[in-house]
RNA sequence: GCACCCGUAGCUCAGCUGGAUAGAGCGCUGCCCUCCGAAGGCAGAGGCCAUAGGUUCGAAUCCUAUCGGGUGCGCCA
């Protein structure tokens, strides 16, 4: 349960107390009532704007409405003190018995402690990474595939019934030169001289692949024509490069639900009747498109295409599913696709796209809201590009200079833990900065190190109290006398632990994966701020020698907020550390 | 030309889906270990939130225009 909710709960009862009375008329929106921590902490714990939402509708003296809101809200036992500020706030002072509480809830609830039912149990699909199956994984996908995968993570935690999905593109052109470039390397193994042309994937991934399709079908293929070998080549390739795809998933701790295949939906009259629903809806038809303005096409001449008509759903210009002739475009399985997941049930789709596919957007967006009667919201999280940087110097990938940088090679370097924080440390469309070297430096500097600084002392702490004979496993501090917990400095760490439930629903709402990283790190400050105050005031030490009941209640706080960080690393899939090496 | 994203301290970036005196790290100036991990902490300096209008009790946040940067734009997925 959630402190803010639970004290907006207390203002709104407060306000319907008022109706009744007759101090407020009837009939008011309280919706857009919030109480919400001030930005300055000097203001008190909690702040509600309800006298100022309400002036208006009301006819009423913003301050007036305040005065006699803050008045009831003064009753209230957990509220220590509500005075009226600035044009009309009321700012609440709880009582260190809330915050106390807070502590004692976490220890109770563990990592249950801000989950949230926000979600409500409704069935949503976030779709990510789905890589061509043509290579290994490299850096840019490594941030989508972080980031999905976190996104995936918070929703559950949210309250949503996840679906973590990979989409394989295998059933266009790109998959046929797969075929074709392991053909060669399968010749090289026969001992034969081949040259890459262009269009063909030169990379050496590809040579154990050439070898392990002469290891199952000898030399049947060597000397043949290509309609003899390209299918049974194409599957054998794209087969090999998704386990390749699915081990360095593995790598980084990336786990999907399911894989679905785009190849499966061709000549089997799925995409047919992905559009067969589209027509019924008239939203199909043939017709010519103008050219683009500015930037026409060299080579640009008018044609009859098979159009869906997606500037009825909100998109710029309509955009064709079929080819001039007659095959489709990469659209039309993309529809069938997202027809697919429509049919599955779920109730929102979220596609992870890098951002070079910003333009596919707006229709992707009309074709599911077409398929789906507005019913299913489709959003599209676009990533920003990843700037690698050795020793403060960038350097540019290029698969030429040998510089190209796989998931596996970032992963092998620096860690998945450390991989995944920091990809999360920014949010999705701002570009990212990864420097190999300052990602390892053990400093305040690098957040990956700080947050995991802060779970490490506590448990440190933990390890010391038990050398002194203290207990301090969970339940026993739960049952610690926490009103010992009365400095201003250590409710202001169990202030931060009671935001984490409303972080995880406002993350979870704009689908903000990186806000969590930003609350750990604040967290993570929280805590080595108190631990060095205990430098200069005695009393503050989390250990307080021959004292183990107000030890215990220390202790209960710093675990408690262990238990915050372990579980805000579990949504991004990074592992606690128990000590720094 | 059109669409989408971005513009916040010298640098790198947060900023609660409209709240009070806009925050953090780096860098700069000073402090704090006989003491649970100083791999840390405290304090100071540093801002016309790109610009101009608008919406309202209230705008970095929403709307409109402009400027600047990025991405994309019919037979590539």
């Amino acid at each position: 349960m959630n402190l803010f909710s639970e004290l907006r709960d207390t203002v709104t009862g407060a306000l319907g107390a008022m109706v009744a009375d007759g101090a407020l008329p009837d009939g008011l929106d309280l919706a857009a009532v919030t109480v919400e921590p001030p930005r300055d902490p000097a203001h008190g714990d909690m702040a509600t704007n309800a006298a100022m939402v309400l002036a208006k509708p009301a006819g009423a003296k913003p301050r007036d409405i305040a005065a006699a809101l803050a008045e009831r809200l003064a009753a209230d036992p957990r509220i220590a003190m509500a005075e009226v500020a600035g044009p009309g706030f009321i700012n609440l002072r709880l009582s260190p018995s809330v915050w106390q509480e807070v502590v004692r809830r976490v220890l109770a609830a563990g990592n249950g402690f801000g989950r949230s039912e926000l979600g409500a149990g409704e069935r949503v699909n976030v779709e990510y990474v789905s890589a061509n199956p043509t290579g290994p994984l490299h850096v840019g996908h490594t941030r989508g595939a972080v980031f999905g995968d976190a996104l995936a993570s918070l929703l559950d935690y949210a309250g949503y019934e996840v679906t973590r999905e990979y989409y394989i593109n295998d059933g266009g052109a790109q998959v046929d030169t797969l075929a074709r470039s392991v053909y060669l390397r399968y010749l090289e193994a026969h001992g034969h001289e081949v040259a890459f042309e262009d269009g063909t994937y030169p990379g050496d991934y590809l040579v154990p692949v050439g070898e392990a399709l002469k290891a199952e079908v000898g030399d049947a293929y060597v000397g043949t024509p290509e309609e003899t070998w390209l299918a049974p080549v194409r599957a054998f390739a794209t087969e090999r490069m998704m386990e390749l795809i699915r081990a360095d998933l593995d790598a980084l701790g990336v786990r999907m639900d399911v894989f679905f295949s785009e190849k499966s939906l061709y000549g089997t009259g799925r995409i047919e009747a992905a559009l067969d629903a589209l027509r019924s809806k008239g939203l199909i038809y043939e017709g010519v498109l103008e050219p683009p303005k500015g930037k026409t096409p060299e080579d640009w001449e008018p044609r009859e295409q098979t159009l869906f008509r997606s500037t009825a759903h909100g998109d710029d210009v309509d955009r064709p599913v079929m080819k001039s002739d007659g095959s489709w475009t990469y659209f039309a399985p993309d529809i069938a696709y997202h027809y697919d997941k429509i049919e599955r049930g779920f109730d929102r789709l979220i596609d992870v796209f890098g951002a070079d596919h910003g333009g596919y957007v707006k229709r992707m967006k009309a074709a599911v809201s077409a398929l789906s009667d507005g019913r299913v919201p489709l959003d599209v999280k676009l990533m920003q590009l990843v700037k690698l940087y050795k020793r403060g110097e960038p350097f540019k990938m290029s698969k030429r200079a040998g510089t190209f940088v796989t998931l596996r090679d970032v992963v092998e370097e620096v860690g998945a833990d450390v991989t995944r924080f920091v990809m999360l440390t920014r949010k999705n469309d701002a570009p990212l900065d990864f420097d190999f070297d300052k990602v390892l430096e053990q400093s305040k500097e690098n957040p990956v190190f700080y947050v995991q600084y802060a779970h490490a002392r506590v448990c440190s702490v933990l390890r010391k109290a038990a050398e002194a004979g203290i207990e301090a496993d969970d339940a026993t501090l739960a049952r610690a006398d926490l009103s010992r917990l009365d400095h201003e400095a250590e409710l202001a760490l169990a202030r931060k632990i009671a935001e984490w439930p409303r972080l995880v629903e406002i993350a979870a709402r704009g689908y903000e994966p990186h806000r969590v990283a930003f609350y750990l790190y604040d967290l993570a400050s929280e805590l080595h701020s108190l631990w060095n105050r205990g430098n200069d005031e005695p009393a503050l030490r989390f250990l307080q020698e021959g004292d183990s009941a107000t030890s215990q209640a220390k202790l209960a706080l710093v675990r408690a907020t262990a238990v915050v960080i372990a579980a805000g690393l579990g949504i991004l899939g990074v592992r606690p550390v128990e000590e720094m090496r």
